[in-house]
Parts: C-alpha cells; sequence; structure tokens
RNA sequence: GCCGUCUUAGCUCAGUGGUAGAGCACUUCCAUGGUAAGGAAGGGGUCUCGGGUUCAAAUCCCGAAGACGGCUCCA
C-alpha cells in the first residue's frame, strides 16, 4: 500500500481528512488518545483509543461526520510550527497523549522508529534521519494540534469528498503485544464524483463476492462440522477446479514435467531437516501415532518431493528433473485470519518442483514464466510482476549466507530485467526463508491486485537435504530447485476467478455449458430431447435437460441465473425442423443475433470451443 | 490469537419479554406451456449452542462456536 502522493493534491486532501476527523473526535470525546492517522488506498484513517469511556461503533459514524463537516466548514488553516523535540515531548504530556509521547520518546533515543512499526510519514522528522531527531513539526487547524510531518492542504475547508467506512480494532504501532486501538477508516476522493465511483466499485465487488457467488452457483459449501476455513466442494465446483487445473497440467506436461503423488503426511523429521520445523512448527498440525511418534500433516511439498530425486544416485545428464502435483497442503492458520476461499486450512497447491544445475535455472524459470503467461492469458487476467528479496536487516529469518543471497537475488533480477526490462518492483522481506520470488500480481475486473502465481529459486533446501548430481568430473555437484506454482492456492485462484469473471465462466470451465430446456412432455418432444442427449454425451459435453413442470421462460430464468453458457429450447418447431436456435449467456456472444443451426453443428462448435478454451463465441 | 459487528426455515430477510412470519426454493395438484418468475394447496424452524435473570427468554445478561470487517501472521 503506497502512502507516496499518487495524484498531487489527493494526498494532503486524504491527510488533512485525517487530522479533521481527529478533530471532531476529540471535540465528541475530548479524552481520546490518538494514534497515528496516515493516507492509505482509496482514504485514511486514524487510530483512536476512547479509553473506557466509549467503544466506537459504525453507528458513531453520522456524529463524527456531522462534527467533521463542521470543521470542514469553518474553513481553518493549517498552520505549521516546529518545536525542539523536548518540548515536543512535554507537549504530549500535557495534552495527555501516551501515544504521541511513546513516538516522540523513541524519536528522540533511536533518531527514527523503524518504517514497519510506524507510518514513517506519520512522523514530523525534520533532521537528518540518520541519528539524531532535533526538532519536530507540528500542524495546527483551530483548537487541534498534531504532530505531524504534512503536507497539508491549505485549510480545512479544502478537502473533497469523504465518507467514513469502517471501525476495527489494531494493535499499537502492528505489535500483537501492544494494546489495541480503535482503526476508523474513512474514503476520500477529490470530487463527490469519483467517491461515488468507489462506493459503486465496491457495491459490484459485493455483487462478485466469492462466497456469495459460490453459493448462488452452487460451487462450493462450509459446514459448521468439518470446521471454518475448511471448504468442501460441490460437484459443480469441482468441475471449475478439475478444468483450470487440467490447463495447468497440460501445460506443465508440454513443458517436460512428470506427475508425482506423495502422502500427506510425514514424520516431523522430514522438516527437521528441511528447516521448516524451526521457522513453523507453531503452524503444522500434528498428528501422534499410538506409539508416541510425531507427524504432522504435510505444509507444503517441497520436502516430500525432494526424497523422490534424492532416492538415487543422479548423473548432471539427468538435470533437469521436473515433477509436478496438484495437491492439498495443511496450516494451522489462526482463526481470525481465514476468510471465504482466500485464506483456508488446506490449500491446493498447483506445485511443480525443478532440480537442476545452477547453470541451468534460469533457463528453467524462463519456461515457467512461459507457462504462467499463457495460462493467465487464457483466463484473461493481467499479470504484474515483482521480485520478493530478502530482509539484510533480519538475517536469522532466512536460511544460508549473505552472499548467497546476493549472488542468487542478482540472478533472478537478471531474468526479471531481462524479460520485462524496468516493468516490476522489487519487495524487501517478501521472499520466503529459503530463497528470492519472482511473485506475480494478477488484476481482475475490478482493478484489484492479487498475489497468484509464483517462480522461486531454492538453495536452502538442497543444502538441508544435501542434494546432489554426479558433474562430469565425477564429483557431487550441489544442485538448486526452483518452485514453481501457477495458480498458486487454487483456493485463492478461485476466489478470484470467480469475482474476475462474476462467476461467467468460459464454455471450457462452465460446470454446466449447455441447458435443454422442454416446452412440453410430448413424445416427439422427449425422443428428440433423448436423442440430443445422447449426441452431446459422445462430445463430452456438460449439460442438463429441464423438463421440470415449469413454464419456458421460467426454466430460461433458472438457467440464466446459473450462468449456463448455452441454453436451448426444444418443442414442436425443434422437433419439426431438426435445428436449434441457442441462446448464448450474454457476455459469451460476439454478435446479437443467433441463428439456427443443425444439432449436430450446434454441439460440434461448442464442443470445440470447449477444447480451444475460447472466451467468446461467433455461434 | 486480538478488537468490533452479526447468527431467526435450504436461501434472502422481517419480527418481538407472553412459546414465530414473508418471498424464493422444496412436495403435490391444475395449466400443453415458446426464450428472465403461469396458478393453487402443502410440508418445513428447540429463532446457532450452553448457562443465567424472569411467572414467562428467540427477545435481556454471561460464555462458546460460526460468519463478517480489520489487526497480527502467511512456506
Amino acid at each position: 500500500m503506497s502512502s507516496q502522493p499518487a495524484d498531487d493534491n489527493l494526498y494532503p486532501m486524504r491527510h488533512s481528512l485525517a487530522h479533521i476527523m481527529a478533530t471532531a473526535i476529540m471535540h465528541l470525546w475530548p479524552g481520546a488518545k490518538l494514534g497515528v492517522g496516515p493516507v492509505v488506498e482509496n482514504g485514511f484513517y486514524y487510530d483512536v483509543d476512547l479509553g473506557k469511556d466509549h467503544t466506537l461503533s459504525e453507528d458513531d459514524f453520522a456524529k463524527i461526520e456531522v462534527e467533521m463537516k463542521k470543521v470542514v466548514a469553518a474553513d481553518q488553516p493549517f498552520e505549521r510550527f516546529t518545536k525542539p523535540i523536548g518540548e515536543a515531548i512535554v507537549w504530549a504530556k500535557e495534552a495527555k497523549q501516551p501515544y504521541k509521547e511513546e513516538l516522540l520518546n523513541d524519536l528522540k533515543r533511536a533518531g527514527t522508529t523503524s518504517a514497519k512499526d510506524i507510518h514513517a510519514d506519520e512522523l514530523g522528522i525534520t533532521a537528518n534521519g540518520e541519528s539524531k531527531v532535533e526538532e519536530v513539526s507540528f500542524y495546527k487547524n483551530g483548537d487541534f494540534t498534531d504532530l505531524c510531518r504534512g503536507p497539508h492542504v491549505e485549510s480545512t475547508g479544502k478537502v473533497g469528498a469523504f465518507k467514513l467506512m469502517r471501525v476495527s480494532g489494531a494493535y499499537w504501532r502492528g505489535k500483537d503485544s501492544n494494546p489495541q486501538m480503535q482503526r476508523v477508516y474513512g474514503a476520500a476522493f477529490a470530487t463527490d464524483k469519483e467517491l461515488r465511483q468507489y462506493l459503486q466499485m465496491l457495491e459490484e465487488a459485493k455483487k462478485r463476492d466469492h462466497r456469495k457467488l459460490g453459493q448462488e452457483l452452487d460451487l462450493f459449501i462450509f459446514s459448521p462440522l468439518v470446521g471454518a476455513g475448511l471448504p468442501l466442494w460441490t460437484p459443480r465446483g469441482t468441475v471449475v477446479r478439475n478444468k483450470l487445473n487440467d490447463f495447468v497440467q497440460e501445460l506443465r506436461d508440454e513443458a517436460g514435467f512428470e506427475e508425482v503423488t506423495i502422502p500427506h503426511i510425514t514424520k516431523k523429521d522430514l522438516y527437521e531437516k528441511s528447516g521448516h520445523w524451526a521457522k513453523f512448527k507453531d503452524e503444522l498440525f500434528k498428528i501422534q501415532t499410538r506409539e508416541g511418534h510425531e507427524y504432522a500433516m504435510k505444509p507444503m511439498n517441497c520436502p516430500h518431493h525432494t526424497q523422490i530425486y534424492d532416492s538415487k544416485p543422479r548423473s548432471y545428464r539427468d538435470l533437469p528433473i521436473r515433477y509436478r502435483d496438484t495437491t492439498m497442503v495443511y496450516r494451522d492458520e489462526q482463526s481470525g485470519e481465514l476468510g471465504g476461499l482466500s485464506r483456508v486450512l488446506c490449500i491446493t497447491q498447483d506445485d511443480a518442483h525443478v532440480f537442476c544445475r545452477l547453470s541451468q535455472a534460469k533457463d528453467e524459470a524462463l519456461h515457467l514464466w512461459d507457462v504462467i503467461e499463457q495460462f493467465y492469458a487464457i483466463v484473461g487476467i493481467p499479470l504484474r510482476l515483482r521480485l520478493s528479496l530478502h530482509d539484510p536487516s533480519t538475517p536469522e529469518a532466512y536460511a544460508g549466507s549473505e552472499e548467497k543471497w546476493q549472488e542468487v537475488e542478482g540472478a533472478l533480477r537478471e531474468i526479471a530485467k531481462e524479460r520485462v526490462g524496468d516493468d516490476f518492483t522489487e519487495a524487501l522481506g517478501d521472499a520466503a526463508f529459503y530463497g528470492p520470488k519472482l511473485d506475480f500480481l494478477g488484476r481482475d475486473a475490478l482493478g484489484r491486485e492479487h498475489q497468484v502465481a509464483t517462480v522461486q529459486f531454492d538453495f536452502g533446501q538442497p543444502e538441508g537435504f544435501d542434494l546432489t548430481c554426479t558433474n562430469e568430473e565425477g564429483e557431487d555437484e550441489r544442485i538448486v530447485m526452483v518452485h514453481c506454482a501457477v495458480m498458486g492456492s487454487l483456493e485463492r485462484f478461485l476466489s478470484v476467478y470467480i469475482e474476475h469473471t462474476a462467476g461467467k465462466f468460459p464454455v471450457w470451465v462452465a460446470p454446466e455449458q449447455i441447458r435443454i430446456v422442454t416446452v412440453n412432455d410430448d413424445v416427439a418432444t422427449v425422443k428428440f430431447v433423448m436423442s440430443l442427449a445422447e449426441q452431446a454425451e459422445k462430445l463430452k459435453l456438460r449439460f442438463t435437460i429441464d423438463n421440470s413442470n415449469e413454464s419456458v421462460g421460467k426454466k430460461i430464468r433458472t438457467a440464466e441465473l446459473l450462468k449456463v453458457p448455452y441454453t436451448v429450447v426444444v418443442g414442436e418447431k425443434e422437433v419439426q425442423t431438426g435445428e436449434l436456435t441457442p441462446r448464448i449467456r450474454r457476455d459469451l456472444a460476439v454478435s446479437e443475433q443467433t441463428a439456427s443451426r443443425t444439432v449436430d453443428e450446434f454441439l460440434k462448435t461448442v464442443a470445440n470451443e470447449a477444447v480451444s478454451r475460447v472466451s467468446k463465441t461467433s455461434l
């Protein structure tokens, strides 16, 4: 989330609104303790602590907004001034703002607060930023003064359109050992129109919510008996999963991958060796055997795959060896983190591992990149690259030496540069503990980004498991691993894909491709439908027959609500002419008109669309 | 895990300190229907669960579970 000014004026507007909201809250609850109030995507927030006096809820928003509007109407100028740090601390004490006081004390002592801790922009740092802060800046509007670096708009009247959105808990300085404050979020835009558009986008997002569509389209369910974070896939949802996965597998087969199969549990020894146990043992589902041995559900697949590689001596001539495996992994996430399909306890990964020499890793990564691009081109989700690197300031979080990291990250950066020039971002601290990653962010139809595919270089696990090949000199040579997931987690990908398509799946993915609607149950109609079904069956099409006791209009509506790509009505006319007039789901049709065609022609066209994975039809 | 909100029929929701309602869905019947809802009748709920207050609790209080919005975490 960038807090840099995207638009010259929007940033100070939003930032000023944070101050205006704090002003309003101080008016309404004078004992409020303030945390920080930065600009975020689409708006701003302020962290407040009203103590035992009051717990904010959305019911308070109207009141706060009224008070904010008063401040806006008063058009108070924002006045900047500075104080020496010592005086600033006295100010915070006198103002009874302990959180501000803590920040100032940290500034005085350390010169800075770690960027992870706090939004650095929030602090009124004017000194060198290295070690000593001598002076901090303040902004004052009306009767409200706040420690702040700015910038702000000239006066409270110049802040555009805003709306308070929600209130939630947030730990002071983002640490779960700290007290929890209340974070009040506001959306803010330069004009009413933009604010309205943003709210409309949220409405649209609500309509497309995969949890809602998952139920309406009968794709997956959750059962309280099975538990939170454990989706159960219906027949329709399973078709969608399988069709997408089949495509990934197909692309991988072409890229030389072989499928392997592994058990879903293991002795803990495996993870002790891989390094996962030390780092993630609290997030593993553990199993005690009746003989008292400790096992764990697999939280990832790479360690298992290494054992297949390591089961016999490998020559450099055999490399690269490429394994693929779409399989579930299990992670004991904190209950509060679970949500829909985006975060679950059982994750289906379309996982792949390449075991190769260092000199081959680049080509392998590029091939996998090809696979990713082909897949995302077909599903229609544009990608953006993020190079995820380690954070040198926390070496304990990573396996391997700094030099090794530098080397491997350099190699990955090279690949990225070669392929997309400067068209990628770098993210410090987003690497896996065993190596850096090429992460791919998909942009959905509403413009939201989600992490999906990933290609990772891994030198840590080959070390841990002592994976080698015999080289030309007859010596053992350390190999490297390249990890790749195309959809990443099928669950999360499905959540993105369902929302991206609004559940309007293309023919090749649709759980039901054709719905056959009968007009009546004449013998001739029944016979016609039976023969139609038989032919569709032969072409492996997914269809259902709706011969229920309902009006034709009703049956069409039902098919439409289920977003079935093709609906064909069969009645007297069709029986006589032997031709169908297919009704095409609106988003699929290239043109408005639909011509009649023979049964054979129609079915073959649909079958062909399914095989060639087209997204539009000119039927 | 933490903070807050929510939980009434399969679904979407109304309701209220005096032992429950609608629409859709479902079942049956009538209608032989032509491209987004034909008509009628019927079945279905210990109002999430467990405690407490009360003559009386779905309603008020406490606790748990689940969902949602965030925080923290994310191999």
